[in-house]
DNA sequence: TGCCAGGGCGCCG
DNA sequence: CGGCGCCATGGC
């Protein structure tokens, strides 16, 4: 379990002076006992689309309306950037994934593939992705930016976030559903969202109407009722609901199936892959799937 | 130029 | 149910 090792008011390093808008005192926590945590990994898988590398280890971006800065300082050991021990204790621990176990997941996903065979690719995946987090995202960004992932590229999918938070966020801030859903889908045609335009506005309308209740999807077990809910937008499909709700609701049983899984599945698991086998992991075994077939074997 | 990008909808058989 | 054309945009 990840431990706070050192906590001060710092002056900001060079490279992290215009992201923090020139401010030079920022308090700063230095974490361990964050095991096989990779920073670059957890923020370059395609999970996050508002942090963005500032230098080999660190990555700086803003969640839940805060810009922090995440830096790897050595194995198992990370600095956090603008973040006080409560804000770390109330929220980034959790955030990062920090107070769950992936070296028992890790090992339960090899344990749990029914043959040799399966366990051998499991355990090359596996070490590929070693390192990577699931984020705990904000519910309502994470449908929106999914929403916007579809038949889309990771750049252009940062591009727009960006310009959505730039046009409606308050100080930074991902927008509110209300704002978006005042907005328009012409007004959000505008920001080169193209066909998504409608998609955006329909799931905005539902959360803000309290139609689609996102704290209900939170406290629901039932994965099958949080999908469902999820898919009464218009525009959210198999894939989109499971992202979502693997990334920003830390459902981990979500199993999200795209062309580069869907490669994957075919290549290695010739005789077939049954994701329901791996119960609450499944998704952070898609991860490293995802994570070994794009980045690995690509 | 055509193809693809962490898809989904509407329609068709 | 499964397949297929379409949807906007930009990078290659």
């Amino acid at each position: 379990m990840a431990y706070i090792l050192n906590e001060s008011i710092s002056s900001v390093p060079e490279h992290l002076r215009t992201f923090f808008d020139g401010e030079t005192e920022i308090p700063t926590l230095t974490v361990g006992g964050c095991g096989s945590f990779s920073v670059t990994k957890t923020f370059d898988c395609g999970q996050a689309f508002r942090f963005d590398p500032v230098d080999e280890t660190t990555f700086a971006g803003t969640a839940f309306g805060d810009k922090i800065a995440v830096g790897q300082t050595s194995p198992g050991v990370i600095t956090l950037y603008k973040v006080s021990r409560e804000q770390f204790e109330l929220r980034w621990q959790h955030y990062l994934a920090l107070d769950e176990d992936y070296d028992a997941i890790d090992r339960f996903l090899i344990e749990t593939m029914p043959n040799e065979r399966d366990r051998a690719v499991m355990t090359a995946a596996v070490e590929a992705g070693r390192g990577i987090r699931i984020l705990r995202q904000e519910p309502f960004e994470t449908l929106i930016s999914f929403i916007v992932s579809q038949n889309n590229n990771i750049p252009r999918i940062k591009k727009i976030i960006r310009t959505l938070c730039d046009t409606y966020g308050e100080n930074g801030a991902f927008p509110t559903a209300e704002a978006l859903a005042e907005a328009g889908t012409d007004a959000l045609y505008e920001l080169k969202t193209g066909f998504r335009a409608k998609y955006i506005h329909d799931a905005a309308c539902r959360v803000a109407s309290g139609e689609l209740d996102l704290g209900k999807v939170l406290a629901c077990e039932d994965y099958a009722a949080c999908d469902a809910m999820l898919r009464t937008v218009h525009g959210v499909g198999p894939k989109v609901s499971a992202c979502v709700l693997l990334y920003g609701f830390g459902k981990t049983e979500a199993f999200p199936v795209d062309v580069w899984i869907r490669k994957s599945l075919e290549r290695h698991f010739p005789d077939g892959f049954d994701a329901k086998r791996l119960g609450k992991y499944a998704g952070i075994a898609q991860q490293y799937l995802f994570y070994y077939e794009r980045y690995i074997n690509g």
